[in-house]
DNA sequence: GGGCGACACTTGCAAAATGCAAGTGCAACG
DNA sequence: CGTTGCACTTGCATTTTGCAAGTGTCGCCC
């Protein structure tokens, strides 16, 4: 498997790549990712799951039944590929 | 919509990336993409009818019923986003 | 000129991913 | 002790993906 197919099994998903970029702001809570993105509940759930297995993002619990989600270093490391992808699609309009 | 968001339209579909990438190394046909790829056949033919409607890409006409797939100037732009995933993909060994 | 193989797909259907809407659990607040 | 906000889960419809087999066209060979 080629090292773009590996990255895709990790970021390919729909939804992924998204998430990734709301959190380079900096950390967000679910229901913030949920309003910015418009993402479906389930699918962001599932999404969030995988990315925590796979060493992208933690999850860093706040007061009570609230957390937030924060990018590791693997997720930080996504920033040069985004803002590349990002410029890609901005010169599309 | 997001930049990015944008981006993930066009190129964000299963295999729409892996397929760009093997055209950055020159114009290739059909049978080589689904055998180097190991893409399901019906998935090619979409993502390629898709990647051309979309300019990234365009068909050479070659000898009698052949053809090949070669990136426009908006797919070559691509290369450096597939680079940086690609090298994402790479830290994960 | 009829059969054969290569090439570029299309078609039919099953399996998996995605999306929508409603429901669950839990802690704080009043 | 009922209500509210948050973070999900669940059930089911829709869409996407994948597998396998079939179609059409052209050139080649006998």
């Amino acid at each position: 498997m080629s090292d773009l197919a590996a990255a895709l099994d990790v970021v390919g998903a729909r939804w992924a790549l998204l998430v990734v970029e709301r959190l380079l702001d900096g950390p967000q809570r679910y229901g913030d990712l949920q309003r910015d993105l418009g993402v479906p509940t389930n699918m962001l759930a599932t999404r969030l799951r995988e990315l925590e297995a796979a060493g992208v993002l933690t999850r860093l619990p706040l007061r009570h039944n609230t957390r937030a989600y924060a990018l590791t270093d693997r997720g930080l490391a996504l920033r040069e590929a985004i803002v590349a992808l990002a410029r890609w699609g901005a010169e599309q309009a």
